[in-house]
DNA sequence: TCCTAATCTTGTCATTGACAAGATGTCACT
DNA sequence: AGTGACATCTTGTCAATGACAAGATTAGGA
């Protein structure tokens, strides 16, 4: 189906999608071009418009589709929290793409039924990999545990993200994440 | 020298950046136009290349600017590494338009001498700031402590703007951030 | 005064997102 | 097989934008 003599494409929608998170990699999702999605995949620079409407649309597609593969990610982690974690911030930076669309909501229409879905979906899972957490001393709010444990994983995978962590660090994400998380699950 | 009526316009380059800051607000980053800040400021559309060359160059002056008002509000919390880690989050919130361009260095020159200058100084506010945290009982990193500490307020900080908390944590950040960031200085 | 540099304007071009209208292929139904 | 309705893709167009070039205006010092 990737015959470009052929007037239908075949499969554009999923090619176009492959071409978004090519394109995010290289340049970022602001600078992404419809048109530039369009040349990737052969067709003509309207032909995208057709199953996505505009750029916000097939953005929220690429979130919704985000959501559901981070919410795979989380659960193989089964019933480990910290792993959960270590998986959280590598479901960041190898699909580095996916996860700077979806907590971007200004790129994409946040009252889209099917990636509301995928959201509630993802943290779902998300919640309950929190819920095992070691808790203190104190009598605790699982809901604030949870907000923890979330706010330190994306912290830390938004900051390797944007690069502004120190070369100490090193270069493997997982070891550096798991030494960092371990700081809460202790 | 407000005055539109005068060929120069007398303090354009700070005027950009005022702009900037508004329409950031309104539209994101990413959306910012050249052509719209110099409407905003009453000058012709090619009038803020002389002050920052092209986008990317006024992006990098309003991050520097950021960083150091980062470092500002940090030293406000001088000693207790909470209410540090509230200013940040505060910071975030309060300022959003700096911090969404100051983590987001596709946007800007990251090898920007001033830039990289004003980084290092907040930097160093920071790790000050998180130097005073308790520390476990096992011996510990303090370079793994101030990780932890900047992930998980940035983290809370992040998701705070992406709008994508649940509505249970009230539209208060400071106090949602002390409750939260409590979690690890206990 | 004059002159040099800084500041701002006008004009232009390629690129982009969005829309409209038409061409082509597919598929269900007869 | 034939046909009509619909999905898919194309071509054409428009306004907005970033970037650049060349010229006008102003400021401030020699």
């Amino acid at each position: 189906m990737t015959d470009s003599r052929t007037y239908h494409h075949g499969d554009l929608r999923r090619a176009l999608l492959a071409a978004a998170l090519e394109a995010i990699d290289e340049v970022g999702p602001a600078a992404l071009s419809l048109r530039d999605l369009a040349r990737r995949a052969g067709v003509s620079h309207a032909a995208p418009a057709h199953h996505f409407g505009d750029k916000a649309g097939l953005l929220t597609a690429l979130a919704a589709q985000g959501f559901d593969l981070l919410a795979q990610a989380l659960t193989a982690a089964d019933g480990d929290p910290l792993e959960a974690g270590v998986a959280y911030v590598d479901f960041a930076v190898t699909r580095r793409a996916y996860f700077e669309v979806m907590f971007r909501p200004e790129f994409y229409r946040a009252d889209d039924a099917e990636l509301i879905a995928a959201r509630a979906r993802a943290g779902a899972v998300l919640r309950a990999g929190v819920a095992a957490l070691p808790t203190g001393s104190a009598p605790v709010d699982p809901g604030r545990d949870a907000l923890a444990a979330w706010s330190i994983a994306h912290g830390f995978a938004t900051l390797w993200l944007a690069g502004v962590l120190p070369d100490r660090v090193g270069d493997n994400p997982r070891d550096a994440a798991r030494t960092v998380l371990r700081r809460l699950a202790t």
